[in-house]
RNA sequence: CGGGGAGUGGCGCAGCCUGGUAGCGCACCUGUUUUGGGUACAGGGGGUCGCAGGUUCAAAUCCUGUCUCCCCGACCA
């Protein structure tokens, strides 16, 4: 409704990369921090990235796969060891060179030529070199096979172009790496990593994703085969949300990862490397972020019911807080979506309804006024942040249930606005994929024609080298990009919207984050 | 890294062309009045005008350099 007056100074449809970034400073998630390409973190940003650690890390270990943590500089020669990830990293590299400074002449302070390091240490974009020496010594047999090990780590790529969240010089991920006897094993692990990537964006993020096997030309520096999940923003841009790497043998040759294998030979490892990161709060902001900030699902939410006590700084306030200190403690001693529920009772001083505003920017879940009316008629004031206005009156849609009926409907209630949340995003995803264009011409013009041209599924020949490239430059004069092969595509039945042969399997096509 | 734009109290901006050492709105603090809901009145605090040089009697304003951010492009998770 026109007469809503949102809590954004700017809405999605006039300036979506604006409103991005007023989302991240209205629901105060980061901030910049001076440093090119870097951020701040800040208490409800990092708080949703903890959770998606926590909820991912739980999925990691059930999957056996155990946690350890490997150096942050990488000895350039260690890294110098595989051909096409030097290749694909060498050019947004941070080098360290130095050990000490000394004071200049102007009284700063310059890397002291004496304490040049006799060989430079690159600070880490991923780990599969330096994991990949752990791996030659660790893995003799075998019986030591396979090997499975995470980290949790930052990571520094000097990018050119950066954007909070979805492109920073540092960011903070988890790095799988696994090492098996052979190609199926390494393949199969790999396609676990992907489903787990799946799961944990759809069940957890709410976000709908495509998980497929990317083209050759968007593989992982050195990977045989890389997949993806693809996210649909709410521009309709296509956001890489997770990769999962098939290395082959490439890595292992590189850092002499052998085993011996049970008839007494050496063999080589095929490795699978596989990574999930800060990015995802982007995608989460673009897919669930409204006019009125962040919706942050239930799973993720720091905290889930943020319980606002409307004090007037009166010896009243004290009752009123012991209300809701009632309800505060009810609701955490109950579970929903398998674990306690996080509520938060805000007894800073200031009013609610400006709180109020804060937490509706944020995203939080649920979110419940309490005033001295309220109380004396049992009830409480909750608003749901995925259904916030009644559309009749362009007003905060209040719902006044009583204290007790409040505190047995939210367990449900937030298992509601967590599958809702993901419902609307899939609803939107998928009313936003076109299929059955199998001209170019008509897939031209479909991106050229329209505001919000979404995503377009494609059957194609799956042409390699040269080929492929030609292809990748058509689809770069219109900003396209193919994303990936979804695992679970239906059969082709046409040719190829590129070369006219017979087409092979059906990719996405988009515009990209 | 190329093209464009911008950096002035927490946020959003004006002032810069025509140099004379800062102003507005919101937020914040205090008081009053109120108060079932983002919206009262009055007073008040807070800024080396991104940073470094230069020109000048004098620089937020002019010049040079540099850093950071935003948009587009190339590159990439």
């Amino acid at each position: 409704m026109s007469n809503i007056r949102h809590a954004l100074n700017i809405k999605r449809q006039d300036d979506f990369a604006q409103w991005y970034q007023e989302v991240i400073s209205a629901a105060d998630m980061a901030e910049e921090s001076g440093v090119r390409g870097c951020m701040v973190i800040k208490p409800w940003g990092y708080g949703i990235w903890e959770r998606m650690q926590r909820l991912l890390d739980d999925r990691i270990k059930a999957a056996g796969i155990q946690n350890a943590y490997f150096p942050i500089f990488i000895p350039l020669k260690n890294f110098e060891r595989e051909a096409d990830h030097v290749e694909g990293f060498a050019k947004e590299m941070a080098v360290v060179t130095h050990h000490r400074l000394i004071a200049d002449r102007e009284g700063g302070l310059v890397p002291d030529p004496e304490a040049k390091l006799e060989e430079p240490l690159v600070v880490r974009p991923t780990s599969e070199t330096i994991i990949g020496d752990a791996m030659s010594r660790w893995v003799q047999s075998w019986r030591d096979l396979p090997l499975k090990l995470n980290q949790w780590a930052n990571v520094v790529r000097w990018e050119m172009r950066t954007r909070m969240f979805l492109r920073t010089s540092e960011f903070l991920w988890q790095e799988g790496h696994t090492a098996h006897a052979n190609a199926d094993e390494a393949r199969e692990e790999a396609m676990r990593a992907l489903e787990m990537y799946r799961a944990f964006a759809e069940e957890d993020v709410a976000m709908p994703v495509i998980a497929g096997e990317k083209p050759e030309n968007e593989r992982f520096p050195g990977a045989t085969e890389t997949w993806s999940i693809e996210a649909m923003m709410q521009d309709g841009k296509a956001l890489q949300a997770g990769t999962s790497h098939y290395l082959g043998t490439s890595f292992a040759d590189a850092s002499d990862i052998r085993y011996q294998d049970a008839e007494g030979g050496q063999q080589l490892c095929h490795t699978v490397s596989w990574g999930m990161s800060t990015r995802m709060v982007g995608g989460l902001i673009m897919t669930h972020g409204d006019d009125d900030g962040l919706r942050v699902p239930p799973k993720l939410a720091p905290h889930q019911v943020v319980i606002l006590p409307m004090l007037r700084d009166k010896p009243e306030d004290a009752a009123l807080i012991d209300y809701c200190e009632q309800l505060r403690a009810a609701l955490a001693e109950k579970w929903t979506l398998g674990e306690p529920i996080r509520v938060l009772l805000d007894t800073r001083p200031g009013k609610a309804a400006a709180k109020r505003w804060d937490y509706v920017r944020k995203g939080a879940p649920i979110i419940i006024e309490v005033g001295g009316r309220d109380m004396d008629n049992g009830v409480v004031s909750l608003l749901r942040r995925d259904s916030l206005w009644n559309s009749e009156n362009g007003k905060p849609a209040f719902h006044t249930p009583s204290r007790k009926e409040a505190a047995e409907q939210i367990p449900a209630m937030l298992e509601d606005i967590q599958s809702s949340l993901f419902a609307s995003a899939k609803d939107r995803r998928d009313a936003n994929i076109t299929r059955g264009i199998t001209e170019m011409d008509a897939l031209a013009e479909h991106f050229r024609g329209s505001r919000y041209p979404g995503w377009v599924e494609v059957e194609w020949s799956k042409p390699t080298g040269e080929s492929l490239e030609k292809v990748v430059e058509q689809l770069k004069a219109h900003k396209l990009t193919f994303r990936n092969v979804a695992i679970d595509a239906e059969p082709v039945s046409g040719t190829c919207i590129f070369t006219g042969e017979p087409a092979k399997e059906r990719i996405y096509v988009a515009r990209a984050y």
